[in-house]
RNA sequence: UGGGGCGUAGCCAAGUGGUAAGGCAGCGGAUUUUGAUUCCGCCAUUCCCUGGUUCGAAUCCAGGCGCCCCAGCCA
């Protein structure tokens, strides 16, 4: 089995497939479940496709699902063309969510509802503190917080405020709900996090219907756990919200109805490619400010983008596979992702002969106004994929670089006097070298020998080069464009 | 002594006390109707450093060093 192929039968292992396997021998969980969650803010990029290989890659290896949940919990940066365009592309690269399309959105009032329970647990209260004082009284990343004044609200007195907020009774940034847990943690997650804000803004799927929007914290966790997902697996980045994440599942009425499968959160490295851009933020600005065509310029490192430069799904995935998955933060280098998809085009794609810029040649003993059709071979990787007749004639066009008038040593192709092979057709050897008044090379004079048709000389005499060709009588201007 | 992570080849990455997988890149050589592909061979006496434990350490212990993340009412 190739390297390619290994990738469809899964291969390759990393310390979130042991941990999956540890759980399921161990009875810790009967069924896998994971969950790929996007924010609809942008496009999918390569760095998601490390992402969404590993969650649906794990959950189809050992025979459980993973659910496509749109992480919308902030209106003010979400649109519906990226929750479209997120669809589309996970389809491209290969998986399916079956019926397990979920949003953050989906769970509002659930959440709302939990927010309530931690208020009445006296485990939350509305600070009425502004952002910048909250921040200050943050403390440092050495130095602990500082207590709300707003802490010891009642039970009562915060859920008024909080149904108030709900209501819409306040400006934007007027009060947050946040969590009561330790101003002088370590961990500056747990320093009363913010659980809810106001935000009166227009959600793409649940319109003007909220003023007030649960932060990632509150809905990531809770969202895995009503989808009963089992292993949450996140980048690093995420490490320090564990805690929070466990500590909102301890403290929510949630735990005896999950019970041992609840949720737990799992981190690996995310991917970071040498001269990639890969900060959706920037190529939103590189997009915006039409320093490219859009999102699906072949030159962003976008899964649209990669398409339209030709890259194969299998090709992404494949170089997913490559990489691996680890905790140690890394930059691979382009040049194993270009490796990949040469690997999988070597196999699959069909091969055509064209000119980018070109050299006209005449053959002289060729006669004129004749033609003949010569058989190639489609993908010399793959005998299944047959071969083509292509066109042949007295005037051709070759490739500007395949001829050099005074060649230097280790040059084998065409030059004054030397025999070369024409692929699919013939050998021909250049006579004559036809410049204008500048003294540019436009046309080369050559000589063929009829008995190599197919590009083999019946008396076994060989020659060091073959070039490719396109006849002058069938050839069709292209315009390149890169982008 | 803020908290949390991570250091194995140029780049990724296995390895979890028994004598350093694999891939990419690179370097030789063979084949070749794509200077491609394919094929064969080479490429870490050493795992951030220093001590210690052990018959034996990349793996265990101690102490250093380096890098990354966290002070959004973003995710």
């Amino acid at each position: 089995m190739s390297a390619v192929e290994a990738v469809a039968s899964g291969g390759g292992r990393d310390f979130i497939r042991d941990i999956v396997a540890a759980d399921l021998s161990a009875g810790r969980a009967r069924e896998i479940v994971t969950r790929f969650p996007p924010e609809p803010n942008g496009y999918l990029h390569i760095g998601h496709a490390k992402s969404i290989c590993l969650n649906f890659g794990v959950a189809e290896e050992f025979g459980g699902r993973c659910h496509l949940r749109f992480d919308d919990t902030n209106p003010t940066k979400e649109e519906q063309e990226y929750i479209d365009a997120i669809e589309r592309d996970v389809r491209w690269l290969g998986f399916d969510w079956g019926r397990h399309l979920y949003h953050a959105s989906d769970y509002f009032e659930q959440l709302y509802e939990w927010a309530e329970h931690l208020i009445r647990n006296g485990h939350a209260f509305v600070d009425d503190t502004p952002p910048d004082e909250m921040r200050a009284m943050r403390g440092t990343l050495t130095e602990p917080g500082r207590n709300s004044p707003y802490r010891d609200r009642s039970p009562a007195e915060n859920l008024d405020l909080f149904r108030r907020m709900r209501a819409g009774e306040f400006p934007n940034g007027a009060r947050v709900l946040r969590a009561k847990i330790d101003m002088a943690a370590g961990n500056i997650n747990l320093r009363d996090p913010v659980l809810y804000r106001i935000l009166h803004a227009e959600h793409p799927r649940t319109g003007t219907k909220w003023s007030i929007y649960p932060t990632y914290d509150f809905a990531h966790g809770q969202s895995d756990a009503i989808e009963g997902v089992t292993h949450s697996i996140c980048t690093l980045e995420f490490e320090d919200h564990r805690p929070l994440y466990d500590w909102l599942i301890e403290h929510l009425p949630i735990q005896e109805r999950v019970g041992a499968s609840r949720p737990r959160q799992y981190e690996f490295a995310r991917l970071n490619l040498t001269y990639t851009v890969m900060s959706k933020r920037f190529l939103k600005r590189l997009v915006d400010e039409g320093h490219v065509t859009g999102w699906d310029d072949p030159r962003m490192p976008t899964l649209v983008g990669l398409r339209r430069r030709g890259v194969p799904p299998e090709a992404i995935r494949e170089f997913v596979r490559r990489v691996g998955v680890a905790r140690a933060n890394s930059l691979v280098d382009v040049g194993m992702f270009e490796a990949a998809v040469r690997d999988v085009l070597n196999r699959s794609a069909p091969r055509r002969m064209a000119v980018l810029r070109p050299l006209k040649l005449v053959i002289e003993n060729y006669p004129e106004g004749q033609g003949e059709q010569l058989e190639a071979v489609n993908n010399p990787e793959d005998v299944t994929a047959g071969t083509r007749m292509i066109p042949f004639g007295r005037e051709l066009f070759i490739e500007r670089e395949d001829f050099m008038e005074d060649p230097p040593k280790g040059f084998y192709r065409l030059a004054p006097g030397r025999e070369v092979r024409l692929r699919y057709a013939y050998f021909i050897t250049c006579r004559e070298v036809v410049k204008d008044a500048s003294g540019e090379i436009v046309e080369l004079r050559c000589t063929y020998d009829p008995a190599t048709r197919g590009g083999n000389a019946p008396d076994g005499r060989k020659v060091r080069g073959t070039i490719h060709w396109v006849a002058a009588s069938h050839a069709i201007p292209a315009e390149i464009r890169l982008y």
